[in-house]
RNA sequence: GGGCAUGUGGUGGAAUGGUAGACACGCUAGUCUUAGGAACUAGUGCUAACGCGUGGGAGUUCGAGUCUCUUCAUGCCCACCA
């Protein structure tokens, strides 16, 4: 075996090997449990950046861990390949969205190849492949026949930049998501999905997931943002028969309205607004509808707002009061019109001190009562100046006070969420089309599912600004109707792409199917996902989108289970220099050249080595340094000593010197260690402080031995295949080549995982501890097994603790069996 | 403004309520080398020392990095959602 450790070949071997032997094929059939590991699929930009090897790693070795103990691993990759990126390059270059896109896929294979991942490749799935757009527009349309999928004129989100529209979820600060250009709002019709109807259960199915992080799961229910209160219908003064409804969380606060507010896109603005005010009220709306939905949304606008002219009647206590406009009204929740109660609500307040708006307080902190003068009182109290409502408790009050409006007719207990329907059409060419056709006789008609898929024309020019380039396509556009057979046009939107990534992980089970998206037996074989490992920027698009898929696919009754993904890990950032990489800042590392100057093995290492995988990672070229150079003491520990090595060597039934004994203990707690640390949570970075602590104690073993006997081999023998086996989901090219060099014809990663001995994984003797006051004092060797009599007996008669006792009363004594005394004296 | 995280040496980070700083990076000496950015050995929280030390302040406990309250700072997410 050579001494220098020479990665770049040893791991172009290996993978040719593993490719040739099919070495991480996943059997559908198997006696063994099954475990899906999956790592959130790339978007294929042209080159894997940190964080893929950051996700990619960590899957690896989880279902490298996971095989190891015993199950059927399912470990698949694949592409979401359709998106914006595709057709700007083919824009930019000329080149074909499609082309573009296959080069970088085979690309990037090669990297995931050189990286050493144990993927099942004849499970790949790539979603702008026919094979696979099929079906998500097969999906579609079971979506449309069960009412999941509708058309609809909506204000939407445009970005210009893109000539297209966004789901809210792809809104940021009024700015796109994808190229940070400002969002404007558009009225068109437009394709949603129903995700509304799934705003409850996708809320308490929350619950469900003890496998997921709080952070996400707390993201998401901001997200569909429950709310319960209730609709109160206020008449109009001047205008008989007409009627506001108003959504209020604070029914208890009713009697305290002194205006109320409608948005300026509010439906029946026009009708509310007086001759004398008409002039007003236009400009302040058109002037909200230019605005940009940055400026609007920006809290430290001022409020501002122009009077209607009309006023409403306070049906509990036939008060008057004025109806306003104002832009901190949202046209699109609740009911587009607000309840004014400038006393409890700090918006409210705000608005009526700049307009010089009275304020009527009815909530009382008895302990501290204000007039609400200075600033709006928005905690419980017991209520004021609210009829036979006074004394009651606010919380109280809520619900009778509903009860109320609704014996008398006027209001309603009222769920409200914030999550939207999700707008999935996109005015853009790489993606999967909406198959529907428009008929003028039959209207909006689906494609027959024997017509799936259709097909991305190739005539189309990539030059067009300001529409789609599907839209300048001759043969895609003109078509028959489906229903009666006469001329149709084709939808020219296709689908925002978080449609194809809400199903891919099904398609793993049953990649080649051709006659559905996946058989019913396999998807529910396989699913849901046992881990499942990406970005936390994916914590509401993806993950709710994949969610609410799953529920409704499961209501379609194509499967069985509600939930997609039993645990999430959510790993961290890769960072250079504490910032974030990116191409702009400059502080890229590029994976290739770390493969070609250290070898696949010490990026894993190191990607996993630092911190623990849900913390960011900051990448350091000293780190990559120090693995590869624990990699090279790894690799010397064994070469030298190949010839004392025997795999087959047994340490099983034999007593040994207390030096080996102590090996041995130290092998075991590593396994231990190690086992543990990978099962709780995934704590990587410890396990290979583990493995480094097994390495120092083989070496240390090693220098106080000047010639080796035969026990001490078969010690030696013992240690060096716990560490192989130990580092071979980590290290997994080095390991190999190793086991193979010490004579093994099997695959290290086809060895069980290894088992500890609980007698055996722990110190023969431990160390006393002795507190005085909680304070350690001394520290004593001792044998385990003592009493807690002689712990005690032990304590007291150290020279030490004598000192610090003698003339002091002991008040108590505090023994911990194996570990430590606590003497309590008086000070 | 709301929510969720996170605060430990020069740095990344370890610590079932029981020895704070495992394991590394870095640094300082030294050995071996023509040389070393290789390898190995020793040291490395602060303090001259008594001692002091897990962002600050309180509390629970025989004992707190860990639990409770409070406060500050940083990061992320949401944000005029009535």
């Amino acid at each position: 075996m050579k001494e220098s450790y020479f990665p770049q070949q040893i791991e172009k071997k290996w993978q040719k090997i593993w490719e040739e032997t099919g070495a991480f094929k996943t059997p559908d059939n198997s006696e063994k449990p099954k475990y899906f590991a999956l790592s959130m699929f790339p978007y294929p930009s042209g080159k894997l950046h940190m964080g893929h090897v950051r996700n990619y790693t960590i899957t690896d070795v989880i279902a490298r861990f996971k095989k190891a103990n015993g199950y059927n691993v399912l470990h698949p990759m694949g592409w979401d390949s359709f998106g914006l990126p595709a057709e700007n390059a083919a824009m930019k270059h000329g080149a074909d969205p499609e082309t573009w896109t296959d080069e970088n896929i085979k690309y990037m294979t090669k990297q995931l190849k050189m990286l050493g991942l144990s993927y099942d490749w004849d499970r790949e799935v790539t979603t702008c492949k026919p094979d696979y757009y099929k079906w998500t527009q097969w999906l579609f349309l079971q979506l449309y026949k069960k009412g999941l999928a509708y058309k609809k004129e909506a204000a939407v989100n445009w970005c210009d930049n893109c000539a297209t529209v966004l789901a809210n979820e792809q809104v940021i600060d009024g700015k796109c998501w994808r190229c940070d250009g400002i969002v404007e709002k558009k009225y068109l019709s437009q394709w949603f999905l129903k995700i509304t109807d799934y705003a409850e259960v996708l809320l308490k199915d929350l619950d469900k997931l003890p496998g997921w992080g709080d952070n996400v799961k707390t993201m998401q229910a901001n997200w569909i943002g429950k709310s319960q209160g209730a609709i109160f219908k206020f008449k109009v003064k001047e205008i008989e028969g007409l009627e506001v409804p108003v959504y209020t969380t604070r029914p208890d606060t009713v009697y305290g309205i002194t205006y109320l507010v409608v948005a300026p896109e509010y439906k029946d603005i026009e009708k509310l607004t007086t001759a004398e005010n008409k002039k007003a009220v236009e400009e302040y709306r058109a002037n909200a509808r230019k605005m940009s939905e940055i400026e609007r949304l920006s809290t430290e606008r001022i409020k501002t707002g122009v009077p209607l002219g009309t006023h409403c009647i306070n049906p509990f206590n036939g008060e008057e009061f004025p109806l306003w406009t104002a832009d901190y009204a949202l046209v699109e929740y609740g009911t587009g019109a607000v309840m004014a109660v400038p006393a409890h609500d700090t918006r409210d307040y705000d608005f009526a001190q700049k307009y010089k708006l009275p304020l009527k307080v009815v909530i009382q902190n008895p302990e501290k009562p204000s007039d609400c003068k200075d600033e709006a009182y928005t905690d419980s109290g017991i209520l004021v100046n609210s009829n036979e409502f006074n004394g009651m408790k606010n919380e109280e009050a809520k619900k009778v006070i509903i009860e109320k409006s609704v014996k008398e007719g006027f209001g309603e207990f009222k769920t409200q969420y914030r999550l939207r329907d999700w707008l999935i059409s996109r005015q853009r060419y790489w993606g999967a089309p909406i198959p529907v056709v428009y008929c003028d006789k039959c209207g909006i008609v689906p494609v027959d599912e024997k017509d799936l898929p259709v097909r991305l024309p190739k005539d189309v020019d990539f030059s067009v600004v300001g529409k789609s380039p599907i839209t300048t396509s001759k043969s895609f556009l003109d078509t028959v109707c489906p229903h009666c057979g006469g001329p149709a046009k084709r939808e020219t939107d296709t689908m925002d792409t978080f449609m194809c990534s809400s199903w891919y992980y099904m398609r793993y089970s049953d990649a080649k199917n051709n006659k559905k998206p996946f058989d019913r037996d396999l998807v529910n074989k396989w699913l849901p996902v046992d881990q499942y490992v990406g970005g936390i920027e994916h914590a509401i698009l993806h993950l709710l989108y994949s969610r609410f898929f799953t529920k409704a696919l499961k209501d379609l009754e194509l499967l069985d289970f509600d939930e997609p993904f039993k645990n999430l890990l959510t790993q961290g950032m890769v960072l250079k220099d504490g910032a974030k990489m990116s191409k702009s800042k400059g502080n890229t590392v590029d994976p290739d050249e770390i493969f070609e100057n250290y070898g696949a093995d010490t990026a894993r290492l190191f990607i996993l080595s630092d911190s623990p995988p849900a913390r960011d990672f900051d990448w350091s070229d000293a780190g990559v340094e120090g693995c590869y150079k624990f990699l090279n003491r790894v690799w010397r520990l064994v070469a030298t000593n190949a010839e004392n090595i025997d795999l087959n060597a047994s340490i099983n039934g034999k007593t040994f010197s207390k030096e080996n004994d102590n090996l041995i203990r130290t092998v075991h707690m590593a396994i231990k260690g190690i086992t543990n640390d990978i099962s709780n949570d995934f704590q990587f970075n410890t396990v290979i402080s583990k493995y480094r602590e097994l390495t120092n104690a083989i070496y240390d073993w090693q220098s106080k031995k000047s010639q080796l006997s035969d026990e001490d081999k078969t010690v030696l023998s013992f240690a060096i295949v716990a560490l192989l086996k130990l580092m071979s989901p980590v290290a997994v090219h080095l390991t190999e080549e190793a086991w193979h060099e010490l004579g093994a014809s099997t695959s290290i990663h086809d060895e069980p995982w290894l088992a500890w001995d609980e007698n055996l994984a722990k110190l023969s003797s431990i160390t006393l501890v002795v507190q005085v006051n909680g304070k350690v004092k001394d520290k004593i060797e001792v044998d385990e097994g003592l009493s807690q009599d002689e712990m005690k007996n032990i304590a007291l008669n150290s020279p030490k603790i004598k000192e610090l006792t003698t003339g002091k009363e002991i008040v108590k004594i505090i023994v911990v069996p194996k570990k430590l005394v606590n003497i309590v004296i008086k000070p």
